[in-house]
DNA sequence: GTGAAAGCGCTAACAG
DNA sequence: CTGTTAGCGCTTTCAC
């Protein structure tokens, strides 16, 4: 927090000399109008309510002093519609927000709509951290990826009065929008899918993230309701976007007495690193080792063998996000308030078929 | 708690009364701690200078009022520093612009500050219209995609007084910094590969974006140099992301009398497009058609065949950018106001080797 | 049709 | 150590 309060040296024709004063005001333009201010501002805002006389002159001046309207005493006026949607997301590399963070931004810019973007990481202070300054900022919405937010986040988030989209999970007890998909339902599904073909000895291969645990959470549940034998859990640290790391964890697991027959990774890099770590080693993927990923990336279905995978639509995440919060920009209330998007198991060869 | 809880937003309840009157100001939070309002501030940004006991009273008035400072505010107050960016790519979709805009994330959030993204699509009216709105939020810094902005752009930019940094491109009168690569030697380049191959009849296909559109005069003008036939040219329309366009515009030149016998796409989905539309009728690549792309998108090396391509460092434009702009920001003037970042030709099974 | 005053929320600058 | 005053740039009353 430096305060740089030495005047800048400032040399009139310093190549960019960062603050000259910076801010072309309305008073500036007026001056040069010979209008006052309120009539620059009218001329922006309503300008058939000037005389086109008036309006002429006042739009020269515009052009001849580089005027922008600062829209920060803009908004601070009137709590109005700052145009501005803050999105917060654990990291963009692991590929499955960038979708979302696309559509988004689509979606937003073809109603005039800007993106805040904040990487939170996978740790939780951060996030708060982040959300303060996004909510400083006065949105008029906020996208978060996660249901899982601290107290004071939720509180600070409802005090601020700013719509909110949760995603990429779902919950009863949302702050105030949600759009996701079970993932207890996902683990159940993958864990029912492997369970089908045959596969007996189950492990898993997770992030420490939260969702990624809830997977596996009902995943080990579903085992054990099958009567299978508990499934090995290895953690590696999240953000799961490491090939090394599903290399690794291969090898840790097929250290053990009883090796696995089927994992579950909780992204498709690692998953793509176990099977790289499985060629290695000669292991016959799928039939001594059925191996499925999740986000389904667009390498999933080429890689070798085509991988099994748990897709989900991260583009509709973030049209149905935008389009929601652009709805209670526009002071409708949005119909649903929760939105499932559901997810499909996609079985390739990485696995056992038919 | 306090008996006027006339201000607080918040029938627990309400679903979500969209401004309940929104911002806990400073005034709230005095009111309840008993202070005024310029003891809440310096609770906030210099709590050093408060008696303990006084702070203790303002910090638990901050939590039971779920108080975020208005950034706003606090902006306009001082035209002190936003720690905000904005950046403004023609599309993210792409992909040569996302692997920049994550690093700029990153580098950027290392240090607390935020993305403004903006899209302006392939045409210039939108970008003129963006800029003004990014500019309107008094960035601490504008990064550009290009060097190509109508003059009125480039004196509003210029008049804010807000460092910019241009991308992806390379000139000699910058609006005040850039970081890029020359796309006229890539095109040269890629000529001279072709040519030094034994390809002689060349074309191009390629999208109507300024960037692409120098690679192409430059890749003309050295075919010529080089005394062979003036290369032939398909444009289609920009953004060149769709894989189609590729596959039509091959169609289109192998209807010719004397089809070429390599092409330069001037996007790596669109070489995707020849490649498997090439593959469709049954051409020999490289043998009969050359094929090269520009991006070096990670799919490119393992298209079946791997494609000849031009990888840029895109991450390093970003990672760049943010620093030049971070210098800024800190008041210091940066070295370098034009940084070279290169770009390496890359060829695969797509072109003739040895 | 245009202007003057007042205030959005916050914080320098100056008291006390 | 804490409070008062004033003003950042814009716009909403309310006059003229």
């Amino acid at each position: 927090m430096s305060d740089d309060s030495a005047r800048l040296p400032a040399p009139a024709n310093a190549p960019r000399a960062r603050r000259a004063g910076a801010g072309v005001t309305v008073h500036d333009v007026a001056r040069v109008a010979q209008v006052s201010a309120i009539t620059v501002s009218r001329a922006v805002n309503a300008p058939e309510r000037l005389l086109p006389e008036t309006l002429a002159r006042v739009r020269a001046a515009i052009a001849e002093t580089g005027y922008v309207p600062n829209l920060l005493a803009k908004q601070l006026n009137a709590n109005r519609s700052a145009h501005l949607v803050a999105a917060l997301v654990p990291t963009l590399t692991g590929t499955v927000f960038s979708g979302m963070i696309q559509s988004l931004t689509d979606t937003l810019d073809a109603r005039g709509y800007q993106l805040l973007l904040g990487q939170s990481g996978y740790a939780h202070p951060r996030e708060d951290e982040l959300l303060d300054a996004l909510i400083g900022r006065r949105p008029d919405g906020i996208v978060l990826t996660g249901v899982h937010h601290s107290d004071l986040a939720r509180r600070r988030l409802r005090a601020a009065g700013i719509p909110v989209v949760e995603t990429w999970d779902l919950t009863d007890d949302p702050i105030d929008m949600v759009v996701g998909f079970s993932h207890a339902d996902v683990g159940r599904r993958v864990c029912e899918a492997l369970h089908a073909r045959g596969y007996r000895r189950l492990a898993l291969i997770t992030a420490t993230d939260t969702r990624a645990e809830q997977r596996c959470a009902a995943f080990i549940t579903r085992a054990t309701e099958l009567g299978l034998p508990v499934p090995q859990q290895v953690s590696v640290e999240a953000p799961p976007t490491r090939l090394g790391h599903g290399r690794e964890a291969l090898a840790r697991l097929w250290a053990q007495a009883q090796p696995p027959d089927a994992v579950f990774c909780s992204s498709d890099i690692m998953a793509l690193g176990v099977l790289i770590e499985a060629g290695a080693r000669g292991i016959d993927v799928p039939r001594q080792l059925g191996v499925v990923g999740f986000g389904d990336l667009e390498f999933a279905a080429s890689a070798p063998p085509a991988l099994s995978s748990v897709r989900v639509d991260g583009p509709a995440i973030g049209a149905t996000a935008a389009t929601l919060l652009l709805a209670c920009a526009r002071g409708e209330a949005p119909a649903p308030r929760r939105v499932d998007v559901g997810f499909t198991v996609i079985e390739r060869a990485s696995t056992i078929s038919g």
